[in-house]
DNA sequence: GACAATCACGAAATCGATTTCGGTTGACTC
DNA sequence: GAGTCAACCGAAATCGATTTCGTGATTGTC
């Protein structure tokens, strides 16, 4: 029996009961709970009496108890799947920083939950719903048409969507003006001389690679520049589809000059395959990325990218979120937030050819 | 009142409770619960008559109710801070969504919450315990001295750090052996003939940043290298310090032809800045990672970098903290995993020179 | 066939905070 | 001095699942 000094690691340090505040001061447990939650109908000295004690034994409320009362659990969920490179992407895990600080200036905490099975993703809302460890959801990459959206409106749980989707009109969301972006930066390169521009676009699913390709076209075309479907190469997000990418058009459209790629990773992965073909960035390619990742800078060359801000996505999530769960209609929160180029030395004017 | 419409938003859709399963079924709550958690004394006959009535009403389980009355959240604490750069750090949220995944597996889930204010951080992690919106608490980027650890130590709340500290004798912890890696790291470079390697380190609070720099000098050693301390530059695992530390470097050492970093990061922020230098990496310089994040292989150059992998660590932690929650001995929970040299191309035999 | 085990299940207490619904007390009115 | 009205505070019910403690029904035993 030696593990004597072990032991005091397991003694439960009793957490101090509402109850046995109220003893201490020879009150009603009411009158404890009302006190330090500032009700009116508690003399200004009983509350100070209150607050004291209650600081002295370091008492603070089991908000298992409370949440089982007042049905609220002040926790906010957000899925990641594997699907989706979940925290692996830097915006999301940008975005989901900020999202997290921007809860607790509401007092809010963030449930942070990783489904391995894509298959069980709707069962695990519905589970975190159900079990009332949430009030809410946040839900990041929406797809054009995603069950997860159809699912929480039908149930009325409150939620907030960081992208569109088709049901955009009815539901809660923030999200980027990826299209005005995209053209922005298509006329930004044509300013540069550019006259063949590739795009590497995102996963087909998400609502927002539409848009981005949307407006990719609209630039284009408000260049005067012709629209050449060879150009947009499919993608997925990743940095992987950007080497592959950029090594089919140095295949199959050697005279592109410039690519916008769907994101950051996707335009790191581009450029450093163009290394590794002999291509210099940007004196023989221009690569441009969206979404303005920390990580973009310090990148060789720092990448030009679309800038926005992921404190600002999650501090009004944040906000709508609160709304929402205080019954708020969904439709009056909707978000557009603008990009802005952040012009760094992925790009330039093109070379002489 | 044209508000109709969206009137079904709030519709709170009753969740099923406990009660209504058993007078549905005409039997006693006791024996619902009972049944449901499979408890021997219910016949299989009514345990499956129950599970099959919960499932047609879609009857989940509060968990409010039941973390009141078992004293449990099923849920684990992880903080992160803008000091430590949170989730902007790729190797930090690679873990964090390895962790959560973990968890997964154990029925547990993820609370994440981000300090803002330093000085809130222990009293955050003290109201989340107290409030029992958790059963214990994943800390990582442990500091030599860190007084979270003390704190928790002292009110017997389970935890799991990601590091050691110290006080590591007493508590549970998982590592990555960075000394030992180092000194690889050392011994490798060396073999390709560098024999003036230089070091840009870490946060000089964090523990793991001293074993960094033993297995620094332990490596030189066992090369025949001499120590040079001028060649070990102070560093905060930022980007931005490996800029800095490489343009010092040149200026003041321009001897040096490899660098070690403390992480992937610092080192693609030294790459960076060789690049703008008009140093070719690895030709003149060879620069190594540490971390092994999924970044630094798309990285131009592709990094050399000392590699773990995120997802075991999760994984222990997860089984750790599980076993902890469950009454084991911290001291018994004490994991050092080794990492491996990935070779890529920023690394390479010293030039002529 | 009486008596002791076993088996299956239910009534009521429990977890800790909040809410409902009153009940005191004292000040004020007429 | 009876009656009115606030201002303050407390007993008990409540949230929903789990646990404790028993009870009635079976089965088994001699």
């Amino acid at each position: 029996m030696r593990s004597r000094s072990t032991e005091t690691h397991k003694v439960p340090v009793k957490r101090a009961t509402l109850a046995e505040v109220a003893e201490a001061l020879g009150v009603g447990k009411p009158t404890v709970s009302r006190a330090l939650n500032n009700y009116p109908d508690i003399s200004e000295e009983t509350k100070r009496r209150v607050r004291e004690m209650a600081n002295k034994l370091g008492y603070v409320g089991s908000s298992r108890a409370r949440q089982l009362q007042k049905g609220a659990a002040d926790t906010i969920g957000l899925l990641v799947t594997a699907a989706s490179e979940g925290l692996q992407s830097a915006y999301q895990s940008e975005f989901t920083g900020a999202l997290a600080a921007a809860l607790d200036g509401h007092g809010l905490d963030l449930l942070l939950h990783a489904v391995q099975d894509p298959a069980a993703e709707i069962e695990t809302y519905n589970r975190l719903w159900q079990q009332g460890k949430v009030d809410g959801f946040v839900l990041m990459r929406t797809r054009i048409s995603d069950e997860r959206i159809g699912f929480l409106m039908e149930r009325g749980v409150p939620f907030v969507t960081q992208g569109r989707s088709d049901l955009a009109d009815r539901h809660a969301w923030i999200d980027i003006d990826s299209e005005e972006a995209f053209a922005q930066a298509i006329e930004f390169l044509a300013g540069q001389g550019h006259r063949r521009i590739a795009m590497i676009s995102g996963d087909p699913d998400i609502y927002s690679t539409v848009l981005r390709e949307d407006g990719y076209r609209a630039g284009l075309e408000s260049a005067g520049l012709p629209f050449d479907p060879k150009l947009i190469l499919p993608g997925d997000f990743s940095a992987a589809c950007g080497r592959l990418g950029l090594k089919q058009l140095v295949d199959s459209a050697s005279d592109v000059t410039a690519i916008v790629c769907a994101n950051d990773a996707t335009a790191m992965g581009a450029i450093s395959q163009a290394h590794e073909l002999g291509l210099s960035v940007p004196e023989q390619l221009s690569v441009m990325g969206y979404d303005g990742v920390r990580m973009a800078e310090m990148f060789s060359p720092p990448l030009t990218t679309l800038s926005h801000s992921a404190a600002e996505s999650g501090e009004r999530i944040a906000s709508m979120i609160v709304g929402l769960v205080g019954g708020d209609v969904p439709a009056n929160h909707q978000i557009l937030l603008p990009a802005q180029i952040i012009e760094r030395r992925s790009t330039g004017p093109t070379a002489k050819e």
